[in-house]
DNA sequence: TAGATTGTTAATCGATTAACAATC
DNA sequence: TAGATTGTTAATCGATTAACAATC
């Protein structure tokens, strides 16, 4: 069976995207907000509200509305032209199209803080996902209870995704662990894997994998936040001297030696290349995927 | 101030993304994969690799080498051709890109099971994130600690934030609790917020929102389970046959009134829809966001 | 020089958006 | 009927990919 690693991290090609993947013609990114129409619906059919129309229901889900009409049309024609949609049924139509009116098994496997927060999720239940079991390697956490399931040990993962149908598996553990795990769980008939350890995993065909990254999502919001406090003044003198103090003094010799700020496009400069390489050759990883081991207490 | 909620979900259109925003020329779509190539460059760095291809590189971060050269290509002419990427060298640039040479003090408000699983994440400080506070509502949590650091009343959000002069908040209390969260942290000089809760936002412009959601995410794997399982047998029967009891019954009325799927595009059949609507008014909405308030204990 | 690999081009694909005819 | 709002079209935009000339 042919491995592919996944495509990882919070962006358009996420696990499933990889395939021809337009199951039934609805696009990746259309799938992707479903849920936020159907969360969006299911707060209007508890305040009672019969109809919503495009534009009431796509502010209230944080897109524009002509997005919204352009999803709801991959569904079939579910509105009313005059009158907008039926919240009640176009929260039965989407629950159906994802899959939300059957049950889902889950298991976890890691039960750390994280692994914690994700067993106490009302999130889950209440859209038909059932964790069917916590698993944890460490026998000091075996035995313990985690929002009122018994933490049961790693041995009895196979027999579990067996006996209870198991379909989709969430994996907390530590980065070390992680494709391991992964491999027990699809060996055992596990065909989708939310994965929050920072690894990017190897999987065969026919499983999907999606990615959720705290770090990675703080870095995107990094880059942004960089550009808006000085509006591009001089982007190599303010970035870099701000730097901690190594990286501050290379950027300096960097200016003298050269001028350039290292980003200059196709300008062969090797002279500045090389400098910039020796200043950097001290301080290396800072830190890197070690110190990730001890993100996700398994 | 004119305010415009973010895109949220895991989607393409990320905070960020709505504004003109490629800073500098860089796609958003490279901008997301920059930290994967920088994880898989760190890895690289503690084995002592001195120089990665894109090949190489592209099959450690997951993506293809193509996508891999050409997201490097808005950066720079960063490698050498015959040869390769510095790894060292490579790892500065895309540090420097991400904002990732600078101190970034970040808050984290509601600490409840996730926000301890963050507070003791490890990706953070290696990366230039370093935990400035940790705040709480509830009295019986401020006092005590979380990761060594002591969990503060909300009380001092201002005072921390503009002493600190932190410009990235991290909210992970309940629903209910996030935007008033999100309004002070953004008032008292926020201007990034990573969202756990499962709310829209409404921020002013300048405000960038990402929203990592765990129950999208594992809708978005049971809309492709679904569809692995029966590989489209005839969808309605084997998906609302294995659905609830009410909804068994009503699909079941469904087929024997109209003998259609209630998905037929275009095809005008109020008898069906408007049964099909009957047919949910029972369940509604089956939970919904109610019961995610219990979702990350403040 | 010969082999390897980058950086870039151009074609393709998918997603977004405004606009409006259809129709309630 | 008049007003409202959907569902769809078509234009635009952005992202992906293969291929290859440039060049180490």
């Amino acid at each position: 069976m042919g491995r592919s690693p996944q495509s990882s991290s919070q962006t358009p090609d996420q696990g499933a995207a990889r395939r021809p993947s337009r199951a039934r013609g609805i696009p990746e990114a259309t799938v992707a907000r479903l849920p936020l129409y159907l969360r969006a619906l299911t707060a209007l059919s508890e305040r009672s509200v019969p109809t919503v129309s495009s534009e009431e229901l796509a502010a209230a889900a944080g897109v524009n509305s002509a997005k919204l009409r352009k999803d709801f049309s991959y569904l079939g024609s579910y509105g009313t032209r005059g009158v907008g949609y039926d919240v009640e049924y176009l929260v039965y139509q989407i629950s159906r199209e994802l899959g939300l009116t059957q049950d889902w098994p889950v298991v976890i496997v890691g039960i750390g803080n994280l692994g914690h927060a994700l067993a106490n999720y009302g999130g889950f239940a209440s859209r038909g996902f059932r964790v069917a079991a916590l698993l944890d390697a460490d026998p000091n956490v075996v035995g313990s209870t985690a929002a009122g399931l018994p933490v049961r040990h790693m041995d009895e993962l196979e027999s579990i995704v067996e006996s209870q149908h198991v379909s989709i598996g969430v994996i907390t553990t530590p980065p070390g662990a992680a494709q391991q795990v992964c491999d027990r769980l699809v060996e055992a008939g596990v065909t989708s894997i939310l994965n929050f350890a920072p690894t990017v995993l190897t999987v065969p065909d026919g499983v999907d994998v999606r990615k959720v990254d705290l770090s990675i999502e703080l870095q995107i919001l990094a880059f942004h936040e960089q550009r808006k406090a000085g509006e591009e003044p001089d982007r190599t003198e303010s970035v870099l001297d701000r730097a901690p103090g190594p990286v501050r003094a290379a950027a300096a010799k960097l200016r003298r030696a050269a001028g350039g700020n290292g980003k200059s496009r196709g300008g062969a400069e090797p002279t500045v290349k090389d400098q910039a390489e020796q200043a950097t050759k001290g301080k290396s990883a800072k830190g890197g995927e070690g110190e990730l081991s001890a993100v996700m207490p398994a």
